[in-house]
DNA sequence: CTGAAAGCGCTTACAG
DNA sequence: CTGAAAGCGCTTACAG
């Protein structure tokens, strides 16, 4: 049960390896019978071409390189199954890299992968995908990618994103339907490009309900949960403590609930909180959070699908936005004006 | 600012390719100065070797492959961090791969893997290093690997575990000696070994104690959430309930705190309930979790160590078992005897 | 529509 | 201690 090798096929079948390549890779110029009889040959021999071999021969790895930085376990986990997903139907391998180093080391890093891996191409996961000098050196290679990111218009690369802004501003103007006139807000990791644009949601909602922005109620966090604890103890010991409070990312929100658990402030009777991506976590808190559909899978498998498809046609990469939606559960409710 | 090859290299330093290639794999005879000037021209060059090119002449591509089946995204997470920050320290590279099919297919799954990408060594996660088809395939391949499981005396291949029966009789003596006669037990996954270790350790403490065993406070789950949910409900609706309820995982122990609250019944102070692995999720839920410390990056992280040693000697790859921690947190607490 | 030759960037096996 | 030749399993570029 030694391993195969395109000679193997090539002999059982009659032909040479060159026609063996050729219906491997569906190229045109041969014969329907001559084309079954390799594919049944390879079949029966459970051939599989070595992936070393073809991309040291060819221009082609059929290797794809999934890159991030410091995600929070559930969503990297959606990302890479999505992105295999894609890749599985394709015969492309997925390649799961995990980036070190800042500035120029994290420039060295990805390079590195480049050149030893030779992916065909890169899916790059934010907040790696907002890096303008790694986007450079990756132009500058020549190498295709796609970036998983929020709307950025800084740069003219291929991306898929959701509408971070918009779903924040949905979520704000929920709890304001709702009565509440004092939502406290949890910002992300300065470094996200997401950060931002859920913030302007938030208060572009405000302004457009005539509720007006205080900057008191905003506290900076960094999406894991011991910056949503504290940024929520701090926003639960102001003089006139809001009513609700709108963390950036579903782990921060957990860190909300908790502060709100250790001064006894019942939710959402008292407190109504929200999160926003919808992991994993927020179904096993309790109460089961409300918050903002992230299809973290499905951004994953587009941006490899997009990837692919340029690597097919050599095609300017396109662009996708995917739809979000708003989950309703226990963590909010009418605010308690007293 | 194209790919740099050896010939590159061999030129700037003025020896031959085959010089570059003993320096840079360690080979002895070279003199020291060559070896400094070889090793002086590939940094300036920025120069690394090609695993395609490695892989296909040599007899080893520095891939290592991490396979799984279906594990929770924290467990994955650490798992996979472990074993890249130890492929990092050696020049070697993690693949990782989530298996498909079952049977016959997860074999050719996984024989694919092998031959496309041509791994040097495997990393079988459980409860893939539990499957003895699948080890048997690998022996066939003459292919190292090290698995992560619990203790398994079914096969003699090298593995990394933690003492899971154990643990659990630990935890459960400290619920007894918290004063809990009735306590409740959440099997974990029928197809994990860890699953019936853990109830055996669970059952060894109550014999020793001589509380004996009752197999109507025994429940079946599968290691996610909603199992724990519904486990739980049965438990808690019993005519004499239990006053804790020890879950397999934090998954399902978070589940038992949700079918707490919606029957209004106070954690710690009704029910205590515990859980297992110390994952992220036992530190966000409320209370948090009591539950036992699972190294998970650890058995990674040690599992290739074992590999990447056994790779060098061609030695016998040994086994490790390493060392779990009793997590104290504020869902458990006195008994309260009525 | 099919094939024989050359070569991708390394390592192996051998020679000096 | 060092190097020239052959070959890993494919694809490319070319010929028929």
């Amino acid at each position: 049960m030694s391993r195969k090798t395109i000679h193997d096929v090539a002999r059982a079948a009659g032909v040479a390896i060159k026609t063996v390549s050729r219906v491997l890779n569906d190229e045109p110029n041969v014969r329907p019978e001559t084309r079954a009889r390799v594919l049944a040959a390879a079949e029966q021999l459970h051939y599989l071409p070595s992936l070393s071999a073809r991309s040291l021969a060819g221009r082609r790895s059929y290797l794809i390189g999934l890159i991030y930085e410091n995600p929070s376990a559930n969503y990297l986990v959606d990302l890479q199954h999505g992105a295999m997903a894609r890749c599985r139907k394709e015969k492309f391998r997925l390649f799961v890299h995990q980036c070190s180093g800042q500035g120029d080391d994290l420039i060295r890093d990805v390079m590195g992968l480049i050149d030893q891996t030779h992916v065909d191409g890169l899916i790059v996961s934010s907040p790696l995908s907002e890096s303008l000098p790694l986007l450079a050196a990756l132009g500058q290679r020549a190498l295709p990618f796609v970036r998983i990111a929020p709307g950025d218009l800084q740069h003219s690369s291929p991306y898929v994103d959701m509408d971070d802004a918009g779903a924040a501003r949905e979520m704000t103007e929920y709890l304001i339907s709702e009565g509440h006139r004092r939502i406290g807000f949890i910002v992300g990791h300065p470094n996200h490009l997401a950060s931002s644009l859920r913030l302007r949601g938030f208060r572009t909602a405000l302004e457009q309900r005539g509720l007006g922005f205080d900057p008191g109620f905003v506290k900076q966090g960094y999406f894991v949960f011991e910056s949503g604890l504290q940024a929520a103890r701090e926003l639960l010991s102001l003089p006139e403590p809001p009513t609700a409070i709108f963390a950036s990312n579903d782990d921060m929100a957990a860190g909300v609930l908790l502060a709100a658990h250790e001064l006894a402030i019942p939710v959402p009777q008292r407190l109504s909180v929200a999160g926003f991506d919808d992991t994993y976590i927020s179904r096993i808190v309790w109460p089961r959070l409300t918050t903002v559909h992230q299809p973290s899978y499905d951004l994953a498998f587009c941006a490899t699908d997009l990837l692919l498809q340029s690597l097919k046609d050599g095609g300017t990469g396109r662009t996708a936005r995917l739809p979000y939606q708003l989950i309703r559960r226990e963590s909010t409710g009418p605010a308690n004006l007293e």
